[in-house]
DNA sequence: CGAGGGAATTTTACGAGTAAAACACATGTT
DNA sequence: AACATGTGTTTTACTCGTAAAATTCCCTCG
C-alpha cells in the first residue's frame, strides 16, 4: 500500500508507549555512510525526547530499539498488505496459504495453527474461508478421524506464486537504502535477539 | 507476559507470509561475538530455507531482515502486554495515556488520532471507557464547541510512572543479549530503515 | 445574515479475532 | 470391554477495530 491502502495501521505503538530510547546519548546512531545526525530523522526520535524530558532518571535507551522494531513492522505490514489486498488476501490469510506452499505438503489445522501462529478457532475460520473460495481443499485423516489435511488446491498455489515475488520486490525496494553489508548486519543483530525471544518459551519475565 | 499472557499473537506473520530469507549465504548471520552458527537459531531461519527450497529462483535476502523485524515485533509486544494486563490496560490504551503522559499537556483527540497512529473511531471509543474509569478526563473547548481537550487525572498519570519503569526494565533485560554497541548499531541502521518509511508518506510503492 | 463547504468528533453496522466451552475421537488402564 | 484422560478441531459469546455515515459546529462569501 503506502499508495494504495486507507491506511490504517492495526497494531502499532511506539508513539504512545515510550518504545524509542536512545543508545547512550553517545553511541552514533547514524550508522550509515555519510547520512543526516537523524536528529529526529523518525517518529521514534521525537517520542524518545518527550519521554526523557519528563522522565529524566530513567534510562530509555532500549526504546531507541525496540519503538523502531515495533515502528517498522507497523508500517512494514500497512506496506505489504496492499498487494494482498488487491489479490482479495488479509496477512493471516496469506500466511495460512504461504505455510501450505512452503512446506510443501498437506498440514493439518494443528499444524497450521503453529506455522502461523495463530489460534485455533482463526484458523478454523480462516480455512472455511478459504475453502469456499477454492484456494484450499481439506481431506480427512483415515487413522485418526479427528484430524484433517489441508492443502492448497492449483488456484492457492498460482495465487501465493504469483504474490510472493512481488512482495520481495518491495522489500528489496525498501531494504535498498542499507548497504549490503548492513543490511547483513541487521539480520544477523535481529537473529540474536530474536534468538533470545524465542528460546525458552517465555523465560524472560516481563 | 511470556508467561503470564494466554499467549495468543494478534498480529505475528513470518511464519505464513515469507518473511526470512538470507543475507547473501556469505554474510554471516552471526553478529554477536562468540555465538553459534545460528543455523537455523529462530523460526525466521527455518521459514526462509524451506522458502528457497521451493522457490530456489527468487532472493529470499530481505526476508531475513524483514521477516526478523515483524516477528521480534510480535513477540516483544506478546512480552510487554502482561505488565499492561496486570493494570487492566490494553496496550492501546496504554499508549493513548503514555501520549498525554509524555507530551506533557492536554490533547484533542484529533491529536490523539496522531500520537496513536489509530483510527478516529478507536480513540473515540477508547476515551470514553478511559474516563470511565477515572483515568482521563475531557473538557470542551471555548472557542471552538467541537474540539474537546483531554487530560490525564492524577490516577491516570500515577498509572503510567508506575508502568513505564517494568517496560523499561524488560525492554533492557531483553537487549542485554547485545553488547552496548551492538544495540546502537541495531538503533542506527533501524533508524535508517524507518526514516525510509517514513519519509514521503507513501512514496514506496508497493 | 443565511447558505455552502469543510473540519472535529461520534455513531452505526459489521467483520475478525479471542477465550472458553463443547465435540469427537483415540488411547492407556484396569 | 468400559472408562478416564487427553488431544485435535470446531462452536459460542463477546470484544474491539474499522469504514462510512451522521452530527455538530466554524467560517467565508454572496
Amino acid at each position: 500500500m503506502t499508495a494504495t491502502n486507507g491506511g490504517h495501521t492495526p497494531a502499532d505503538d511506539t508513539a504512545g508507549t515510550g518504545h524509542a530510547g536512545r543508545p547512550a546519548n553517545g553511541t552514533r546512531a547514524g550508522t550509515a555512510p555519510g547520512h543526516a545526525p537523524a536528529a529526529d530523522r523518525d517518529t521514534v526520535a521525537v517520542v524518545v525526547r518527550q519521554w526523557r524530558a519528563v522522565h529524566p532518571e530513567l534510562d530509555t535507551g532500549p526504546m531507541e530499539v525496540i519503538g523502531r522494531i515495533n515502528r517498522c513492522a507497523a508500517l512494514l505490514q500497512q506496506a505489504e498488505d496492499a498487494p494482498l489486498r488487491r489479490a482479495g488476501l488479509s496477512r493471516p490469510e496469506f500466511d495460512l496459504l504461504g505455510a501450505l506452499r512452503r512446506t510443501g505438503h498437506e498440514l493439518t489445522p494443528g499444524e497450521l495453527v503453529r506455522e502461523t501462529f495463530s489460534s485455533g478457532a482463526a484458523v478454523t475460520k480462516r480455512l472455511k474461508q478459504l475453502t469456499e473460495r477454492g484456494l484450499v481443499e481439506r481431506r480427512g485423516d483415515a487413522r485418526d478421524r479427528r484430524v484433517a489435511h489441508v492443502r492448497l488446491t492449483d488456484a492457492g498455489r498460482d495465487l501465493v506464486d504469483g504474490i510472493l515475488p512481488e512482495q520481495l520486490a518491495y522489500e528489496t525496494s525498501v531494504l535498498s537504502v542499507l548497504a549490503p553489508e548492513g543490511q547483513g548486519e541487521l539480520a544477523g543483530l535481529l537473529a540474536e535477539l530474536l534468538g533470545r525471544l524465542e528460546g525458552r518459551t517465555g523465560a524472560v519475565r516481563a
